[in-house]
DNA sequence: AAGCTGACAGCAG
DNA sequence: CCTGCTGCCAGCT
C-alpha cells in the first residue's frame, strides 16, 4: 500500500489484526523491515489515539503479552476490558495463552 | 536545525 | 536466575 509515513504502515498492520488476536510491537516492527524500531511502533500507538480511523491498539502488546500501554487508553482497565470482550483472556495485565492468540503479520498477512 | 522522545527488545552483569 | 542498561529509528518540539 502507499504509505506516506512509517506511522501509517504501523496503523495499517494493526488494523489487519482480527478480533480475538493480538500481536507484538517487535512483530510489527520486523514486518515493516525495521526490527530495531520496535519502540517506534509503540510510539505510533501512543499517537494512534488522535488518528482516524481509530486503531485497535489494544490488540498490540509487548513480546511477552504484557499490556504495557494500557495506561495510554485513558482508563487502565479499558484495554483489558476490550481484549476480554473479544475473547482474549487477560490476567494481571498479562495476556493468557499469548502464544495461541498471537497473530503474526508476516505469517498471517504476508505481503 | 538540533536534540529529545518513546506502549520495546536484546544482551550484559 | 533476575535486574539493569544500551541500542534503535522515525516523528515531534
Amino acid at each position: 500500500m502507499e504509505n506516506d509515513s512509517f506511522y501509517e504502515k504501523v496503523y495499517w498492520v494493526v488494523r489487519q489484526i482480527p478480533a480475538g488476536r493480538v500481536t507484538s510491537y517487535g512483530a510489527i516492527a520486523g514486518f515493516l523491515g525495521t526490527k530495531g524500531s520496535s519502540r517506534m511502533v509503540g510510539y505510533a500507538m501512543g499517537n494512534s489515539v488522535k488518528v482516524f480511523p481509530p486503531v485497535p491498539a489494544h490488540r498490540v502488546v509487548n513480546r511477552i503479552g504484557l499490556l504495557t500501554g494500557k495506561q495510554r487508553f485513558g482508563s487502565p482497565h479499558l484495554m483489558q476490558q476490550l481484549l476480554e470482550s473479544e475473547g482474549v483472556l487477560v490476567d494481571d495485565d498479562q495476556v493468557q495463552n499469548f502464544k495461541t492468540v498471537f497473530w503474526d503479520p508476516a505469517q498471517e498477512l504476508e505481503i
